[in-house]
DNA sequence: TACATTATATATCAAATTGATATGTTGTCA
DNA sequence: TGACAACATATCAATTTGATATATAATGTA
C-alpha cells in the first residue's frame, strides 16, 4: 500500500470551513495552498467518492442552479479525522527539484546551460514572490483571527524561503559566470 | 500519459559517471540528491529495463562476484537523451509540505497543536543541514572540478534554504506561544 | 563454531497521483 | 448571434510510492 491519501485532509481542512464542489476545491488548492501541496481533478474527485463512502464527507443537493453541482458537507466523523491528522506532528516533506536535479547533473554540459536553468528559476521565483507579498499584506491587519494567523504563517514560510532562493540564484549565477575561468587561467 | 519519467534522466545522469547496479543507483539517489529529489526501487528497476529496450543503457555481465550484480552501462544514445533534458531550462518544480499543510489548517486546533509541528520540522532541519555543511566543507577546496562545482551549487542552495527554514521556525514559535492571548487580553 | 543481524541485491504490487482528455453548460463581451 | 472563457464532473494511462517477498554475503558476538 502507498502511504494514507494526503489528499483527503487537504479536502476536510477546506470543507471544515464551508461546503464545496470539487471544482472549488481544486481552486483553493491552486491557490495559496499551491505554495506548499498540489491536486488534480484527477485525485480530487474519487477522493470525494470515497470519502463518501467512508462517511467523512457527505453529498449536498444543489436546489438552487441549472448546472450540476455537487456540494460536500464535512461530518463530524470528517472533523474527528482531520483533528487526528493536525494532532500528530510527523510529517513527510517531499521536494522535487527539476532545476536542482539539471545543475546536479550539469558539470558536463557547459556552464551557459546552466546558467540558462538558474535564470529560468529565478524569474519564476521572482514572479511568485510578488504574489505573496500581496497575500501577506492582506492578512498581516488581522492576525488575531487565529484561521489568518495560520494563513499568515504559511505564506511568511513562502516569502522568507522564496527570498533564500533568490539569494542563492545570485551566488549560482556569479559562480558560473566565469565561462572561460579555464582557458582564462 | 502523465509526464516523461523524469527517474531515467535521473539514473542516466548517474550512469554517465560509471556503470552502476539498481541498487548503487538506489544509494546514490539517497544521498545528496535526496535533497531534491528521491526514487524507490519500484521506479528504479522498471525504468532500467525499459530504458535498455529504448537502447539507452545496456547490461553488462558481472563476472567477479557470486552474488546476482546486474550493471548498467549508458549509451551513447542514452547520453544524447541526458544532454537533450539537461539543455531544456524548463523544469517543475513540486513541493509537497504536510508540515506547512498542518500549519495551513491548523486554526481549528489549538496553538500547542501548531506548535509541536513547527518543532519536529525544526529538528528535522538542523540534522539535515549540519550533514548539508559537511558536505559543502569536501566540496569547497575542489570547485575548480566541473561537476564538483555543480554538486556544490545544490549543496548550497539546501544551505540557505534550510538555513531560511529555521529562521521561519524562529517566527512561527514567537507567534504561536502567545496561547493564552486572547484569555490575557 | 554457531547464531543473529545487517547490508547487498533484484523484483513485484496495490494504492496514490499526475497530466491529459472527454463532455457539456453558463456567462460575457463584441 | 457567435466566440470565448469559466464552470463542472468524470475517467484513464503513465508514473511513483511504500511495502513486501526472496535470497545471498558479510559482520559481529556469544
Amino acid at each position: 500500500m502507498a502511504k494514507d491519501r494526503k489528499i483527503d485532509m487537504v479536502i476536510l481542512g477546506l470543507l471544515a470551513h464551508e461546503d464545496l464542489t470539487g471544482y472549488d476545491i481544486k481552486k483553493r488548492i491552486d491557490g495559496a495552498i499551491s505554495l506548499f501541496w498540489k491536486g488534480s481533478f484527477g485525485s480530487i474527485y474519487p477522493a470525494l467518492s470515497s470519502m463518501e463512502k467512508e462517511g467523512l464527507v457527505e453529498k449536498k443537493a444543489d436546489a438552487t442552479g441549472k448546472r450540476e453541482r455537487i456540494f460536500y458537507h464535512v461530518t463530524d466523523k470528517g472533523i474527528d479525522c482531520l483533528k487526528a491528522w493536525l494532532e500528530d506532528e510527523k510529517a513527510t516533506n517531499d521536494l522535487k527539484y527539476e532545476t536542482l536535479l539539471k545543475l546536479h547533473f550539469g558539470g558536463s554540459v557547459d556552464r551557459a546551460t546552466s546558467l540558462k536553468s538558474v535564470v529560468a528559476f529565478e524569474e519564476e521565483i521572482t514572479e511568485k514572490l510578488s504574489l505573496l507579498q500581496l497575500y501577506k499584506k492582506n492578512l498581516e491587519p488581522d492576525l488575531d483571527n487565529e484561521d489568518h494567523l495560520h494563513y499568515y504563517l504559511t505564506v511568511s514560510f513562502g516569502i522568507t524561503t522564496y527570498e533564500a532562493y533568490l539569494k542563492w540564484c545570485e551566488e549560482a549565477k556569479k559562480l558560473l559566470a566565469h565561462m572561460d575561468k579555464i582557458s582564462i587561467i
